[in-house]
DNA sequence: CGGATCAGATAAGTTATACTTAACTGACAT
DNA sequence: ATGTCAGTTAAGTATAACTTATCTGATCCG
């Protein structure tokens, strides 16, 4: 004898019924009319071979068969529900998945933790930081930030830009007083970040120096790979960076950088947030990108005085 | 929010591919392709709002609310199919449950019960001895054994006659040499049996001595309403009885009671098994009726030498 | 390194499960 | 005697669940 199981609905009315020893109240408890449970009862009657329920006209009860299934049955399906509880709640419970590279977790997302957690005290944030492309099917992630220009990667998904970055030499009031104009630079220890390396077109110290009209070289003093040390070397003294004023907040403000010439470049590359397409309306979905806004308003008022050109406009 | 479950057979497609971590196998199990599979899988996770498995191509894996699910489904339909198991192999176990009347259980089914155990060791038979018509519908039997015409109680059910009986006086050997005829009837204590009151044409002593060309009237000396006590106060030396064979056979083969007289009495009534139709094939039911038909046929020893009329013949 | 294989995914079409409404039955209550 | 109630069944409808065919991408093997 295989061990196939019936039709499971006709064992859900069973189990329903068994419970409430009316039909018409299982019927109601399971959202189908009595007609529809009753026929449930006798398919699986029919599949036993044996009736289950002994009719008593408005009544039933349990024959000896029916009762030996109801032992089972009911915490079976008890147990179910509290599976499929528990895993609906694990979901509808305020947890967000958020996904960003390591650089903008560390430099913009994680000092923002404590904004965030103030005004969503219900939502519970967890970060994933990696470079890596995430798979909304594959990677159990909510949310992603992503950086650069968007296309066959966001095919299929919610894309929303945050933020329109730009970059401008960054660095310690102290080697500002050393390198007073762009002209100076090219003496100065210039740090690169291989993070943005992937742009088309380029956003790096070329292309400033370019921007700037100066004709001697950049010389770089030193790489790193991801853009956060390369802050952290800048804002202790260790050199000039391009740097993105989104990443570079949090030390703009304790003074560890300044940004003391007005040229800044310009990139279509941006900041996105990036959903399954459906999910953003989910409530904790949608007060994350709605704070997520909110915050990158801030970054406006770095823009004040400066003068931008387009890295497309001195690319080579 | 509500305790509804999600379609149960997306939750059965789960449980399967978590137990076996694979979609294929999963199908396998449950005898569909491996596209239904895949397509409940995604149905769930759309009931959800979430990954349950991580497509890692060929393989995969479950995701943090894949395993909180799992948790709960492994065992709670390991129960399920064991509630499944234990009810259908109580349906399937040799067990049958055998209605007849008392005196029919009595007389001729229980005497019995040692020639069916030692044939069929593997059948626990249950009896419930009743004069009430058992509903199948209602009530928890599997076989009847109905004495009567047939008719309208039969309706839908599988019925087949088993014993065509008759009847005839009956009386232990000291008054069969007290009445030697049947003219010697006339004065002897006759006992009446009302469970026959119902057959039309009638099958008691009236009629019988009408048969027998007797003029004068039978005097009833006591009034039985189940016949096996009558068949006991008759080997008991107590009275003459308008005994059916099937019933007195025991009786009979022992020398507590004899037929004297070749003339008997017969009836369309005869005894009856029925069920429900279609259980007529189930291994027990069938075996049950083969050695009913088979025990049945020592009764046809007893109509040699006898001369027969029909109480329709004789009645008024 | 190229071709074969495998497991999972999807579209389109088909089947049958599961539902509905309407009407019936029989016992019980008024 | 009539109305009510719970369960039942027939006939019709909707959709869930299945199929086949084909595709994709990673892995395996010669």
């Amino acid at each position: 004898m295989s061990d196939r199981l019936p039709p499971l609905t006709a064992l859900r009315a069973f189990d329903a019924a068994a419970r409430h020893m009316s039909f018409a109240k299982a019927a109601e408890e399971l959202s189908v009319t009595p007609a529809a449970l009753s026929f449930q009862i006798k398919s699986l009657e029919e599949h036993l071979g044996a009736p289950l329920f002994r009719r008593l006209n408005r009544a039933v009860e349990l024959t000896a068969a029916g009762k030996t299934l109801a032992a089972g049955t009911e915490q079976s399906f008890e147990g179910l529900r509290l599976a499929w509880r528990n895993v609906t709640r694990a979901q509808e419970e305020n947890t967000l998945t958020v996904t960003a590279g390591p650089a903008f977790t560390a430099k913009w997302l994680a000092p923002r933790l404590f904004h965030f957690v103030q005004a969503h005290p219900e939502i519970e944030l967890r970060f994933s930081a990696t470079l890596r492309i995430m798979d909304f099917d594959r990677d159990d992630v909510d949310v992603a930030i992503r950086f650069g220009m968007g296309g066959r990667n966001d095919d299929g998904l919610y894309s929303k830009p945050i933020i329109q970055d730009w970059v401008t030499p960054m660095m310690h009031p102290v080697l500002a007083e050393k390198y007073p104009d762009p002209e100076s630079l090219a003496h100065a220890p210039l740090l690169d970040q291989e993070d943005t390396r992937f742009l088309k077109p380029a956003l790096d110290w070329p292309a400033w120096f370019r921007a700037a009209g100066l004709t001697a070289s950049p010389e770089i003093s030193a790489h790193f790979n991801q853009a956060d040390h390369a802050i952290d070397a800048a804002a202790a003294g260790g050199g000039v960076i391009l740097g993105r004023v989104s990443l570079s907040e949090r030390d703009l403000l304790e003074g560890r950088l300044v940004m003391p010439f007005p040229l800044a470049l310009t990139t279509e590359a941006h900041y996105r947030f990036v959903c399954p397409h459906g999910t953003e309306t989910r409530p904790q979905v949608a007060a994350f990108l709605a704070w997520l806004e909110a915050e990158a308003q801030s970054l406006l008022a770095y823009r004040e005085g400066r003068e931008f050109i387009s890295a497309a406009d001195v690319s080579v």
